[in-house]
DNA sequence: CTTCGAATTAGAATAATTCCAATTATTGCT
DNA sequence: AGCAATAATTGGAATTATTCTAATTCGAAG
């Protein structure tokens, strides 16, 4: 299991070469640990160019690709705002994202213990969900 | 109020000269009819299509500016699923989406009597939340 | 009727993402 | 190890929803 650690996330080579049925390649390796090192919830783009800096010459079609395929084995989330950019969030406890108005900085917002999907939506019968996103906008009280 | 009624929804003609302060001009009237009459989430393009059967000389920009100018007025909601193009829902009572994996239709869901958001999320105290969006993805049961 | 700001229009521009075809890397087999 | 088959990467072109621009038209107010 990787670690979620916030101060100390994997280089890309101390990950191991196939997680959860994925190979790691050297780029999606280096992509994965650029996700995970900021949790900034960076777009493609910022994953490309801080990818471009350990491995230069890494294209944007192949971070886009990592991405696609750390998302589609779960190993990343992505994150929509409106039509905004896709965001990535290595994050994978149930949560979802708060985009303070002021700033555009996205934060991770949890749920609370032993809240159920089911019990807030009038859902019908027999429903299967398979992926739920929540995204919320507003101001930031404190600071 | 503009009536919300499935069976019978207001011709162009049928609106008022303006709603909430937004001034309705024949191609606003347009959109606007379009996007109550048949609540099945149109994308712009859809609405642009639909509406230049009465009016064949509306532009798909006009589409779009009417479109946000009844979106930030409150008159209709903005539907965003990923990446797709945004579609746009007139049902103004609260409530979230969720798009059947098999055709790609979305329903309305409602939330369950007296759900707050606040229940639910772990929201650092302080927190406005201007702008809610909760979309679901799945299957549905029973058909 | 004229004026003036707002709305509409067609078409160009933008920007995120995907596609494509060619190259390169990796795996599995013998 | 050597080789075939498969998968991943690459750069660049293509796509597509949406926004922008500049010119025209509309409509309300005087």
């Amino acid at each position: 299991m990787i670690s979620l650690d916030a101060n100390s996330s994997p280089t890309p080579e101390e990950l191991p070469p196939e997680i959860d049925g994925l190979r790691m390649t050297k780029q999606r390796r280096e992509v994965f640990s650029v996700v995970l090192a900021e949790r900034d919830h960076p777009t493609a783009n910022d994953v490309f160019s801080r990818s471009q800096k350990r491995m230069p010459t890494i294209s944007l079609a192949t971070v886009y690709n990592c991405l696609e395929a750390l998302v589609s084995h779960g190993l990343v989330r992505q994150v929509n705002f409106d039509r905004e950019p896709s965001r990535y969030c290595p994050n994978l406890s149930d949560h979802c994202h708060f985009q303070d108005e002021k700033t555009g900085t996205i934060h991770d917002v949890v749920f609370k213990e032993g809240v159920n999907l089911a019990d807030f939506l009038e859902l019908p019968q027999g429903t299967e969900v398979s992926h739920l996103e929540i995204s919320l906008k507003g101001r930031i009280g404190i600071n």
